[in-house]
RNA sequence: GCGGAUGUGGUGGAAUUGGUAGACACGCAUGCCUUAGGAGCAUGUGCCUCCGGGCGUGAAGGUUCAAGUCCUUUCAUCCGCACCA
């Protein structure tokens, strides 16, 4: 990597001066203030003051090998500078840090190495905790916690006993990858490709008893609080996609000739009478008995291949459908109709019952695989759409509600026929399907003999979907809402008759293929058009519109068919309304060794029994070896696995899985109130004060952690533990620093920036922290720039060669105005800025300041000076703590800086004697005027109005309009 | 496919409610500092120009005295989820 070194300040112009001045060098500066803030304790947070709380952090990180990265020196920056102003602004600030310590890299470096977990992760926290130090964060460590620790993790399995007695964490048997080579369970990570990390050998999924915290039970609360939080948009709509609340139906199905029922669950209870098969997941539970003799080779060899895909062969195959059938039927209860029953792996055997009923016309996944197995397909709801203007439908009207049939009528040479009514009434040819037609394609023929005179017809196919819509027609006074099929006619134009009847109460007239799209006047029609252009015969885009080919149900519009169905099913006793979710339970069963071990004893007599809180913490047992053999390593150590039942005292083996790091995570936000706590997890008075977190800083985990903290919270506060459902009121999202080269920085590639080096090159941690702020919003990805930290350094120096000038400088005693209103505009925009977390802009604000501050300096110093400079340091405080603490010193004050209240602005200070006024003719700028804040609206026009380049422009002509915008512009109109 | 964003100079980015587009910084150019420059200081820097002005915020329309900002259509890029019935 390459680091520019900045210079001291040396200038050959003066340099008798400039020698006498101090130099800013922030190495000889930083490590001092970072002392002195360690040995004072000033960033403690008291539990108690009359300060209103502020409760800002991070995402505790997990102390890898690697060291902190530039990542975690951004999400630092921000919340240092967020801590040092809530500060400044008079909060009493909570800054706390920890250690998210339980993970696999730590695990697999034991394995590896045989290095301990517990050693190398304290080397790794001792290497953190070294950087923190060195960019300067102020961050209270007497609430330092690490999940790894018996003190925490205590309260981690607490936790787990109190879920456990509210039937929140339960066993039950899931799939988990296995190596048969290594005879091992491996974690997702440890997965590569299908392979195993270690052999490289295909790993399998195995059925395996494991435990798993009832997140399902919140799913509904988590959804109901989720639009209040101040989070960021994309997270909360992350978190309710990942939830999947859908509201359906259960429908159970009779299995011909057999005494089973196939419950499906849908969406779509309204389209039941377009459900021509089903299809059930390979996981299902009733194939055995659903398969013959002539199905039953296939089906076992389908499921045993489909069991054993990995996630990654489903990915790599894409969406083609696969499937067979299992030789059974089952009957429709709508219609009741004998629909086949099929096997395939695009049915989930986790999501609703594992079953489905397909409705290939309207679900583009069923149509797939209709189309694929060669399956009827049956559309059953129609395009609608509802007239507008004239042919909207009136209150005043009845509705009528009638079958219809059009005829989209064409020579076979790029001519179509349509019939004019008059210019808003023109449409295909087709009209009500009569009691008397016997067939649909009868009562065609006879429209179009009514209403054309065609009676030559050389073909009629079906061209498109149904479609449907609602009219209002004026002429016959009433609404007509009308559901019918187009279909295409082909006839000879040349050998044809008109007919006498109808005549002369409309027109007919042939048009080219392209005219008709623009010349139809109905929705519906034009629909239909397109449709019949892309040769559609069934549209699987239709969802919503009118029921056809459903019964008693036809023409009912769907929304509202889906409650009737589902009622009507429900009288029969075939159905019942249903809501589900994508989201599954959390399973926490890690079959690893550096974890927290989940405390529960395995007794014959009593089944899972919690370990008692007296007998907490279940401490992980050393281990000279970290390579699980068959099951965890923790299984392996017999004399920690056997134990006695805490109910009855008889030989019992402990639960050898440790509980996943997200267990511990989900909690720590509400340690750090009570860290030291022996006797609970936290006491309630001091969650009653900390809680919630004012501003939760993060750039990873939309739903994992952000999910899991929450869901953990509204538990405690069902248990009365905490004083709010949500544990976190702000969460602020920032991007990624990437490498210069705009790569995501990574060691393989090599572009790593490591932060200390660029605080060692001497640009100093100042000036690395203020950069990484000014870069661009803190919600945005941008790129690391050698060449930009410079720039910010060139900031910092020129703010301290000011000061040093100032302090030096034989000053005279002037008021000064200028620097008066320079000053406060720029307390007023820094502040601003910073709460609205615009930290760019504000720093950007404050080099506009200095650079005005040089300008002024011409006229020499004055004592009016002093304020303005003790403002600039306050105001760059919360970003470069120590420069400005040095100055804040040197201009004077012994007191500590970050507790000096915050700098205010006085608005009359900030006004000017003259406001600069735009002037445009005709929306363009063509003069500036300097006029008096208080001159009126008619001098102001009068002068704009007099000035040369205006009168230029508006010539000799009378402006028709003249608008003025107080204090900023006039506009001429001509 | 669904969901969430984002498109502004050579570059990172400003413009908080429709009111001077390009703040601030990088880069570049010119000059100054009696050695040097990866230092410092000063000035300039959207594009075109016949020097009057014209054109400019991904593209095309629209509303308005006035549009980066509002409306309609469209294109591109990034991120998250992805066979959830």
């Amino acid at each position: 990597m390459q680091v520019n070194r900045p210079h001291p300040v040396v200038s050959g112009c003066g340099l008798l001066y400039y020698q006498m001045m101090k130099r800013y060098n922030p190495s000889e500066i930083e490590p001092k203030w970072q002392q002195l803030w360690a040995d004072d304790k000033r960033y403690q947070a008291a539990d108690t003051s009359t300060k209103p709380k502020y409760y800002v952090t991070g995402m505790f990180p997990y102390p890898s090998g690697a060291g902190m990265h530039t990542g975690h020196f951004f999400e630092h920056s921000i919340v240092d500078a967020q801590a040092r102003f809530m500060r400044a602004q008079g909060n009493n600030v909570m800054y706390p840090m920890g250690w998210d310590a339980f993970g696999l890299p730590a695990e697999n470096y034991a394995i590896k190495t045989g290095t301990a977990p517990k050693d190398s992760t304290k080397t790794n926290i001792a290497n953190f905790t070294n950087q923190l130090n060195r960019v300067g964060a102020s961050i209270d460590w007497s609430r330092e916690i690490t999940t790894s620790d018996p003190e925490y993790y205590k309260w981690t399995q607490w936790v787990f006993t109190e879920f456990f007695k509210r039937g929140l964490a339960y066993q039950k048997e899931a799939n988990q990858w296995w190596c048969p080579v290594d005879k091992t369970v491996l974690a997702n990570e440890q997965v590569e490709a299908g392979k195993c990390w270690r052999c490289g050998n295909e790993v399998i999924k195995k059925s395996m008893k494991q435990w798993f915290f009832k997140i399902t039970d919140y799913a509904d609360a988590l959804l109901e609080e989720t639009p209040n939080l101040d989070w960021p948009e994309k997270i909360k709509t992350a978190q309710t996609n990942w939830i999947g609340k859908s509201q359906g139906a259960e429908i159970d199905f009779a299995v011909d000739g057999r005494d089973e029922l196939l419950t499906v669950f849908t969406t779509r209870p309204d389209t039941i009478f377009g459900a021509t098969f089903m299809v059930i997941a390979p996981e299902h539970p009733l194939i055995s008995q659903l398969v013959n003799d002539d199905t039953k080779a296939t089906v076992d060899e389908y499921v045993a291949n489909a069991l054993k895909k990995s996630e990654i062969e489903r990915q790599s195959e894409g969406k083609e459908k696969t499937g067979v059938f299992t030789g059974s039927y089952a009957i429709n209860p709508a219609n009741g109709e004998k629909i086949p029953i099929w096997i395939a792996d695009y049915v989930l055997g986790g999501y609703g019952t594992g079953a489905i009923m397909a409705v290939p016309a309207h679900d583009e996944r069923d149509y797939e695989f209709a189309q694929k197995f060669e399956l009827p397909i049956i559309q059953v709801v129609a395009a609608h759409s509802i007239g507008s203007g004239r042919d909207a439908p009136r209150d005043e009207f009845e509705m009528l509600h009638r079958p219809v049939v059009d005829a989209i009528i064409t020579d076979g040479e790029g001519n179509f026929l349509l019939q004019i009514e008059n210019e808003h009434h023109i449409h295909f040819v087709g009209g009500g399907i009569d009691d008397t037609d016997d067939t649909t394609e009868a009562a065609l023929r006879r429209e179009i003999i009514e209403e054309v005179g065609l009676t030559e017809i050389i073909s009629i196919k079906q061209a498109s979907p149904f479609s449907s819509g609602t009219y209002g027609r004026e002429t016959k006074s009433r609404n007509q809402k009308v559901w019918g099929t187009f279909f295409e006619v082909v006839v000879d134009p040349k050998i044809q008759v008109d007919s006498e009847i109808e005549q002369g109460l409309h027109s007919i007239e042939w048009v080219k293929k392209e005219d008709v799209e623009h010349r139809l006047t109905w929705e519906g029609h034009r629909a239909a058009w397109k449709s019949y252009l892309a040769g559609r015969v069934i549209d699987t885009e239709v969802r919503e519109g009118l029921l056809v080919n459903s019964g008693v149900f036809d023409g009912t519009q769907t929304s509202d068919a889906r409650e009737q169905v589902v009622a009507w099913l429900e009288e029969q006793g075939v159905g019942r309304a249903k809501t589900t979710y994508k989201m599954r339970d959390w399973l926490i069963s890690r079959q690893r060794y550096w974890g927290a071990p989940i405390p529960i004893i395995h007794c014959d007599e009593h089944g899972a029994v919690p370990v008692p809180e007296n007998d907490l913490p279940v401490l992980l047992p050393e281990v000279d070896e970290y390579e699980p053999r068959g099951e965890s390593v923790l299984a392996s150590q017999t004399d920690w696995v056997n134990t006695t039942c805490p109910e009855c005292g008889q030989p019992a083996k402990r639960e050898t899985d440790t509980m996943d790091g997200y267990a511990c995570s989900s909690w720590y936000l509400l340690r750090y109130a009570d860290p030291k706590n022996a006797k609970q997890p936290w006491s309630t008075e001091l969650a009653n004060y900390w809680q919630p977190v004012d501003m939760y800083v993060g750039g990873d985990h939309a739903v994992a952690h952000l999910l899991y903290v929450r869901f953990w919270n509204h538990v405690f506060h069902d248990m009365n533990l905490v004083p709010t459902k949500e544990p976190v009121k702000k969460l602020v999202y920032h991007g990624l620093i990437q490498a210069e080269d705009g790569r995501k920085m990574s060691k393989s590639l090599g572009n790593v920036v490591d932060p200390l080096e660029v605080i060692d090159a001497g640009y100093g941690a100042d000036a690395l922290r203020t950069f990484e702020l000014f870069l661009g919003p803190i919600n945005e990805n941008s790129n690391w720039s050698s060449k930009g930290i410079a720039g910010v350094y060139r900031f910092l120096n020129r703010a301290w060669t000011l000061t040093q000038e100032y302090l030096e400088a034989e000053k005279t005693d002037e008021p000064n105005a200028e620097l008066v209103a320079l000053e406060h505009r720029t307390i007023k925009k820094v502040t601003t800025d910073i709460h609205r977390l615009s930290f760019n802009t504000a720093i950007a604000a404050l080099m506009e300041y200095v650079n005005e501050l040089y300008k002024l300096k011409v006229d020499g110093f004055s004592e009016a000076w002093q304020q303005p400079l003790e403002s600039l340091v306050q105001l760059l405080q919360p970003f470069a703590p120590h420069i400005s603490a040095e100055l804040w010193q040197q201009l004077g004050h012994n007191d500590q800086l970050d507790f000096v209240d915050w700098p205010t602005w006085d608005e009359s200070l900030i006004v000017t004697d003259t406001v600069t006024i735009v002037v445009q003719v005709n929306g363009k700028v063509r003069a500036k005027l300097e006029v008096a804040a208080d001159a009126s609206e008619d001098d102001i026009k009068a002068q704009a109005l007099a000035e040369e380049n205006v009168a230029k422009f508006v010539g000799n002509k009378k402006p028709t309009k003249v608008i003025y915008v107080p204090g900023r512009l006039v506009s001429i109109v001509i």
